[in-house]
DNA sequence: AGCCGGCCACTAATATTCGT
DNA sequence: ACGAATATTAGTGGCCGGCT
C-alpha cells in the first residue's frame, strides 16, 4: 500500500473522532483537494528503495528523481507533461553545469531578501493556516555525530502534501570516507563518486525544490526526529560551511518533544522510549525499505507524525506553535 | 519556646536518551 | 564517539503542625 494512501487512510479514520482543526484535517483537506485534481482513483507511489541504483552504482542521474510519485487517474498526456513541469526544473539543475548554479545563487539570495511577517501573528490573524504553510518531513544521514567533523551523505525529503514531486532524495558526496557503514549501509563507494552531488552543488537545488513545493509567500515547516539536536544544527552547519543561509520562511519542528508529551500523558516514562523505532513499535507502523535509510525514515516519520498529532490533538496551528529556527539554536548555545 | 518530622519547592549534579 | 535536551536523583531550605 503506498505511503500516501496510508496518509489518506490515516486522516479519513481520524477525521470523524476529531472535529477541532487537526492537522489531520489539513491533510485530510489536502488529500481531497489531490482527490479532486487528480480523479478519484489517484495513487501515489514512492519509490523502491532499489530505484535508480540508489544501493550503490548511480547511474547518470544523481537524484533520485524527485518524479518519485506517481498520480493516477489522469491521462498519461497530462501526466507526461505534468512531471516535466517541476520534475524538469529539477532534474536540468541536476545535469547542469556550474555556471548555471552560480545563477541559481542569485536566486537564492533573491529569495533571503524575501521578508516573511511573524507566523504566530499570522495565526493571531485567523489566516488559514494550511493555505500558507507547506509541512515536510525530512531526515538525514551523515558520517557521524559530530556536526563540526562529520558530513551529511543522505537526505531525504517528504512534502506531506503528497502529489506529484512531493518526494525529493539525493545521496551526498562527502569527500572522505564513510565509516560507519555498519549503521545506515551507505558506502564510500556509494558516495564518493563524480556523479554523486557535493554539498554546494546541492544546496541550490535544495532550495530550488523546496520553493517550487512552497505556498506563495508561504512557509515550509520541516519536521524531523531529534531535529533540535542533529538534523537541523548539521544542516545549519552545512549551508554555513558553504555560505549559505537558511530561508526566513523555513521552521523546523522537533517530533521527539511531541513523543515525550503522548508518553506523558499516557502515564508512562518517558524513558521507555522515544525514538523513531519505538514510535514506530507503539504505533505498529512498519519501515518501508530499510531502517537508518533517509527515505524509510521519513517515510516511517510522516505516519509517526499523523499519530502524535492525533494524539496529543494537535492542530497545525499547535504544531507552528512548537517551531523552532535556526537563530534560536545558535542563540541559545550563547546564552550559555 | 524549642524541637522534631513531614512535606513541598527549588537547585545542582548526574544519568539517560537520541540522532548517524 | 558528540552534544543538547530532558529526566532522575540528591541535597537544601522554608514552612507547617504536632508534641513536650
Amino acid at each position: 500500500m503506498s505511503c500516501m494512501r496510508i496518509l489518506m487512510c490515516f486522516s479519513i479514520l481520524q477525521v470523524p473522532r476529531c472535529r477541532t482543526h487537526t492537522l489531520a484535517n489539513f491533510w485530510w483537506e489536502s488529500s481531497r483537494s489531490l482527490n479532486r485534481t487528480c480523479g478519484k482513483n489517484s495513487s501515489f507511489r514512492l519509490l523502491g528503495s532499489k530505484a535508480n541504483g540508489m544501493e550503490g552504482g548511480y547511474s547518470k542521474r544523481w537524484i533520485r528523481r524527485p518524479v518519485s510519485t506517481k498520480t493516477g487517474g489522469e491521462s498519461q498526456t497530462t501526466r507526461k507533461s505534468k512531471s516535466t513541469t517541476i520534475g524538469h526544473e529539477i532534474l536540468d539543475e541536476t545535469f547542469s553545469t556550474r555556471s548555471t548554479l552560480n545563477i541559481k545563487k542569485t536566486e537564492v539570495s533573491d529569495f533571503h531578501r524575501n521578508q516573511y511577517c511573524d507566523i504566530q501573528q499570522k495565526i493571531a490573524e485567523n489566516e488559514d493556516i494550511a493555505k500558507l504553510v507547506t509541512v515536510i518531513v525530512f531526515d538525514i544521514e551523515t558520517t557521524g555525530f559530530s556536526r563540526q567533523n562529520e558530513r551529511i551523505i543522505e537526505i531525504a525529503l517528504q512534502d506531506l502534501q503528497g502529489g506529484e514531486n512531493s518526494t525529493f532524495q539525493t545521496l551526498v558526496n562527502p569527500g572522505r570516507h564513510v565509516t560507519n557503514s555498519d549503521i545506515h549501509h551507505i558506502t564510500t563507494h556509494m558516495v564518493c563518486r563524480p556523479d554523486v552531488p557535493r554539498m554546494e552543488e546541492l544546496i541550490p537545488i535544495l532550495l530550488q525544490y523546496v520553493k517550487s513545493r512552497q505556498k506563495p509567500g508561504g512557509y515550509v515547516m520541516f519536521v524531523a526526529h531529534n531535529a533540535r539536536n542533529f538534523d537541523v544544527p548539521f544542516l545549519v552547519n552545512e549551508f554555513g560551511r558553504h555560505h549559505f543561509e537558511i530561508p526566513q520562511n523555513w521552521l523546523f519542528v522537533d517530533t521527539r518533544p511531541l513523543a515525550r508529551e503522548v508518553l506523558k500523558m499516557e502515564g508512562l516514562k518517558v524513558t521507555s522510549g522515544t525514538s523513531l523505532e519505538a514510535l514506530c513499535k507503539k504505533y505498529n507502523i512498519q519501515f518501508v525499505g530499510k531502517a537508518h535509510r533517509a527515505m524509510a525514515d521519513v517515510t516511517a516519520l510522516s505516519l509517526v507524525l499523523q499519530r502524535l498529532t492525533f494524539d496529543l490533538k494537535l492542530p497545525l496551528s499547535g504544531l507552528i506553535a512548537r517551531h523552532f529556527t535556526p537563530s534560536e539554536l545558535t542563540s541559545a548555545k550563547k546564552k550559555k
